[in-house]
DNA sequence: CACGACACCTGCCGGC
DNA sequence: TGCCGGCAGGTGTCGT
């Protein structure tokens, strides 16, 4: 699914159509996409709302919500899962198939929500007080942020002996990054995805923290890596996963030193990477 | 506590 | 052609 670049894409995409927009009503599809509160409470909360800022929090969407009867600071939340996408639609288009939420924002509009394996989450309620009630996962800093520290992070490498690779997918060490990048890094940083967090020399651990925002701005800037599912906020594919390095790419040959990129598991992921550039 | 295994879903692709 | 296994960008839970 997508990852941070993916999900920021989408943020940036809706935010100039989204904020101070009515929704005028709601649809529900299968209702175990919604996780709280439940689903007759989410769309009653949801109809009538005014819009606010919308942002990103790893890969979680937040769109702030002001009506009657919502407490201060509520947001939908959103996480696409592995196969969801968040579009703006013209109103008269026929509904995908696993549709699973409709916000009608009038003028011929539509926010849809379509997750046809149905990983994906959505939430009504201040992000705060849902993380309080177990809701919603504390999340570590984000990669592009000023909290995401060498001190921090070789905290966290430090303090465990998981392969590195599986640090990276843990959010709550930093939030946003997903198998593709995490790959992709990797190799950037040249470190062998199997790597156990705590024996990597600090120089290997400072090349890992680095790459991390490089790998996710240039994806940002491609659109995101549209591999399966994965569409823009209006429904367009991005063009990272063109010129990604190893994810997908095994027995391809390495673009630095032409080894044949081996695929393996790490954390019980496919992981990609180069036996001989890695270490 | 830390970690791995497994479950949760549908769709698609390749092999037989 | 059709069936079946394997696989997919994620994460929550459970058992060791």
């Amino acid at each position: 699914m997508p990852e941070l670049p993916e999900v920021e894409t989408i943020v940036r995409d809706l935010r100039p159509h989204l904020v101070g927009a009515r929704v005028a009503g709601v649809h529900l599809g299968h209702p175990a996409a919604i996780r709280h509160p439940d689903p007759p409470a989410f769309a009653a909360g949801l109809a009538g709302a005014r819009l606010g800022p919308i942002r990103r929090r790893g890969k979680f969407m937040l769109l702030g919500c002001r009506g009657p009867g919502l407490p201060r600071g509520t947001a939908l939340i959103v996480h696409l899962g592995m196969s969801g996408t968040l579009c703006l639609s013209a109103a008269g288009e026929p509904r995908r198939p696993h549709t699973h939420l409709v916000l009608d924002l009038g003028a011929d509009r539509e926010l849809r929500f379509v997750d046809p394996r149905r990983f994906g989450r959505l939430l009504l309620g201040p992000p705060a007080a849902l993380e309080r009630l177990g809701r919603l996962p504390r999340l570590g800093p984000e990669p592009l942020g000023p909290a995401f520290t060498a001190d921090w992070w070789h905290a966290c490498l430090r303090r465990t002996r998981r392969a590195i690779k599986a640090v990276l997918l843990d959010q709550r060490v930093v939030s946003g990054c997903g198998n593709i990048y995490a790959d992709e890094s990797l190799f950037l940083a040249r470190v062998h995805p199997q790597r156990p967090a705590d024996r990597l020399t600090r120089a290997a651990g400072e090349a890992v923290r680095r790459a991390l925002p490089i790998v996710l701005r240039q994806a940002i800037r491609s659109r995101g890596s549209s591999i399966a599912d994965y569409r823009d906020g209006f429904g367009a594919r991005g063009a990272a996963h063109e010129s990604l390095f190893v994810y997908g790419r095994q027995g391809l040959l390495c673009v630095r030193c032409r080894t044949p990129l081996r695929r393996t598991q790490v954390a019980g992921r496919t992981t990609v990477f180069c036996p001989c550039c890695q270490r």
